[in-house]
DNA sequence: ATGGCAGGAAGCTCCTGA
């Protein structure tokens, strides 16, 4: 199995990128985040030619998630049950004989503001869920944006970095609880090159420059984590004309 | 130096993202 967690900061303006990487990696799902489209604007039928079904969760402007999978996905829910939170953040599938979340984290926007509280609140909600489903399916795989950058090797400059959004102690010991429930980050079961990053600012050229953040992360439970062939960040999507900020993350499991 | 860039909705400017 090949798994994908993508956030494509619009999914109208990413279906080329979108389709052209399916066809190429032929991944069996992907989780999108940010797809920013209302679901009766959902690009069904372009998805449908490439050979995916999907279920999917929006809204207008902002957040919205996305299960694309070549099985049909099943036992779909939405959101974070007992929470009621508006935003559309959470999808949840089962996907052959696996149970994939697609997850988009709130960004928190800065330490001490309302946002940054309901990140924290948000997390919270989000590791009570899990603890549930974890129990109801052994082989859970959360893929998404988590706006969170784990530790100071996933921070280009963890200096400037240091106590922000993104970076901060609260947010990090929030991470650690997802890991303390034995999820694992895909990404570190195996070497990596230096200075790997999933996100890099539009401006400054950031990307040419590689100020980058390794904020999208694919989790995998204890019953999943020992079949983990691989993980990488698909970091040319990033060099494309008119990319999405982050690169898609990948994970090929041995079932 | 709080800027820079991008997307969306609205409507020629604003909010949000990370």
């Amino acid at each position: 199995m090949k798994l994908a967690a993508w956030n494509v900061n619009s999914l109208n303006v990413r279906l080329p990128h979108l389709l052209d990487w399916l066809a190429r990696e032929r991944p069996d799902a992907i989780c999108l985040q940010e797809t920013k489209v209302e679901d009766k604007n959902f690009p069904l039928e372009a998805i449908a030619k490439a050979g995916y079904r999907a279920v999917f969760s929006g809204q207008k402007t902002y957040n919205g998630v996305a299960i694309l999978a070549r099985e049909s996905p099943q036992a779909v829910e939405e959101g974070i049950s007992g929470y009621a939170d508006e935003p559309k953040r959470v999808l949840s599938a089962n996907v052959g004989d696996l149970r994939l979340v697609s997850a988009y984290v709130p960004n928190g926007q800065s330490i001490g503001s309302d946002k940054y509280r309901y990140k924290l609140d948000w997390l919270g909600q989000f590791d009570r869920w899990l603890e549930g489903e974890l129990k109801k399916h052994p082989r859970l795989a959360i893929l998404g944006d988590f706006n969170i950058a784990p530790e100071d090797r996933d921070v280009h400059d963890p200096k400037a970095w240091e106590g922000q959004v993104l970076v901060s102690a609260p947010e990090r010991a929030a991470f650690q609880q997802l890991i303390g429930r034995g999820l694992k980050d895909s990404f570190r079961l195996f070497d990596q090159p230096e200075k790997s990053y999933s996100w890099w600012d539009y401006r400054m050229n950031a990307f040419r420059r590689n100020l980058g953040l390794r904020i999208d992360h694919i989790l995998l439970s204890p019953g999943l984590a020992p079949h983990c062939r691989s993980s990488s960040i698909h970091v040319d999507m990033r060099k494309l004309e008119r990319p999405s900020d982050h690169a898609p993350v990948v994970v090929e499991i041995d079932l």
